[in-house]
DNA sequence: TTTAATTACGTAAGCACTTACGTAAATATA
DNA sequence: TATATTTACGTAAGTGCTTACGTAATTAAA
């Protein structure tokens, strides 16, 4: 059992396994000893008959959370040594109503001496232990519930990535990139118009020198992302062309570029930044939503697909 | 998920495999993200030979606390998958050494970043928990090291067995009982004597109207065990015919007579308790033992069968 | 009222493990 | 040195669950 310590806490779910397992066969070694004619995996469906008298075979397997299917395997075999009987429902068609047979309450009082022991011997043995198993158990149980073990995953797989998303500043070399990334996602949904051409093809002259940004997102050596912040004057600066690589979604580029900008239009003294977009763009609409953005109405936009306008006052 | 909530914590092996099924669920999903070509049942082995190189199938099921069959059936199908090469031990010709090929080892480094993302999510779900599962497992693997759930259960039905056991006084209605459980044992070792004839049949006159005392086991509404307190001196009891029902063995019936008897004594001013017996019954031997009796070398015994001679001194 | 969707259930097939058995090689024992 | 036992491994068969599919009955929707 060498692998369950070197692989450490990543193998919760092995090791909870194997423990359970333990737990099993020592079940089935009770068994053994009461002389109980039963199957150890029988016991579920049993002691839930020997509760509720009458039940059809989905209320059984959702009770002992496992399929119908086994539940129905189950019950033939429980029929053959005739420890229930199994009768159609009167009302509807469908269902088998399933009970136990006198034989098989017979045999749930010789159980009830097992488990009296077994409840007790589990008992004393949780009522032992200095880290409370069935509380933590319950506790496990709530947490992944509230979010499961899945989610926590991709959670820190997300956090890993953006880590090694660097945000670079412009430089000439990347005005390639700054148009791609942009004419990408603009065919995808709209039609470049030429205003759209203007700033892609020169960026230098139309933002940079103007006193506006252009940021870069790079991943694994690869540019996967840009932003700008153009200067509409010294109070005011937009937030535009944010392009980022369908190849390297959810790795919250979007949400670097924009962190970014906002940024640096703080540290040159702005006082609010605007954009422009199109209620389609969806994702968009929510991030820049996520960033403090809010709805405004401001003067008509040269371009033909916007019909939001939003603000962030800083 | 009724069926849980019924059965407490009689049920903590299945809540702790639903537990660890949830888990696994999980982390089956967790695979198909990161599409690294590896079945998730794979892991254990794949991450043992990642760790260690050159292992043989003996070691790696061992070290995964699987069989060596389902390991040989696990290389085969990553064999065909080309994720590992397997080749013939050089000394040993029974043994196959495996270790991971060229893809085995690219697959190894995609797995890399999963593994990290799996381990730090499970860890932060344990380090979120005020109830700590890890150490809550720790223990109870140790706990159940100790004294498994099966020797738990044992002794809690021998607990609940032995409440049962009523020990009461002689009356004449229970003479043919008291005769009846020592022959049985006799007979089964030995041969009846006349001594004990005489005993057996009339023990008012020869062991209650001189001072003695018997006590009877009663359980189920039947007699299953007897022992006798015969009077010796003002100082000195015998004790004597002990015998209980091999139909009731198991719950420590000698144990409560030899005590009654003892107690008794004890109450009646005696010094020490005598009682002789022989060899070939261990389990008396042991009880006696048990009960604090040594071994003394006193008078000669009016018994054959009798071969060593046992005291407590009150 | 006809049609579609849902529900209850059984059966078949598959999966991942197990135990049982067989073979070959290595090691212990006489 | 011959023989018995142990060890390493593969293969077959079994087990207990699952998913997938089919059927019949019920309920909802058009």
């Amino acid at each position: 059992m060498d692998f369950y310590q070197m692989a450490g806490k990543m193998a919760v779910g092995s090791r909870l396994r194997k423990l359970s397992d333990t737990l099993t066969e020592n079940a089935a070694k009770v068994y053994d000893v009461y002389q109980v004619d039963l199957e150890p995996r029988w016991f579920p469906v049993f002691y839930t008959l020997a509760k509720t008298e009458g039940l059809g075979v989905m209320e059984i397997a959702q009770s002992i959370g496992q399929s119908h299917a086994s539940v129905s395997q189950i019950i033939q075999k429980m029929k053959k040594k005739g420890l229930i009987t199994e009768v159609k429902d009167q009302t509807d068609g469908r269902k088998s109503v399933v009970e136990l047979s006198a034989r098989g309450k017979e045999v749930s009082e010789k159980l009830e001496h097992q488990m009296i022991d077994v409840k007790s011997a589990s008992e004393e043995l949780l009522a032992e232990m200095q880290y409370d198993m069935w509380k933590s158990i319950e506790e496990m149980e709530f947490l992944l519930e509230q979010r499961s073990l899945f989610d926590r995953v991709m959670a820190k797989r997300k956090e890993r990535e953006v880590q090694k998303v660097k945000i670079i500043d412009y430089t000439d070399q990347y005005q390639k990139d700054f148009k791609q990334l942009n004419v990408e996602w603009i065919e995808a949904y709209f039609k470049v118009e030429k205003t759209d051409l203007l700033y892609l093809d020169d960026p230098k002259s139309y933002i940079i020198d103007k006193g506006g940004h252009i940021f870069f997102a790079e991943y694994g050596g690869k540019i996967v992302g840009t932003c700008a912040l153009a200067k509409m004057d010294d109070e005011t600066f937009e937030l535009a062309k944010m392009g980022v690589s369908p190849k390297a979604q959810g790795k919250s580029i979007g949400w670097l570029l924009g962190l970014a900008c906002i940024d640096k239009a703080k540290a040159l003294g702005a006082k609010r930044i605007f954009l422009e977009s199109n209620t389609r763009l969806v994702p968009a609409i929510n991030l820049y939503h996520k960033l403090g953005f809010q709805k405004v109405t401001g003067p008509p936009s040269p371009y033909e697909r916007a019909n939001i306008q939003m603000e962030l006052v800083l």
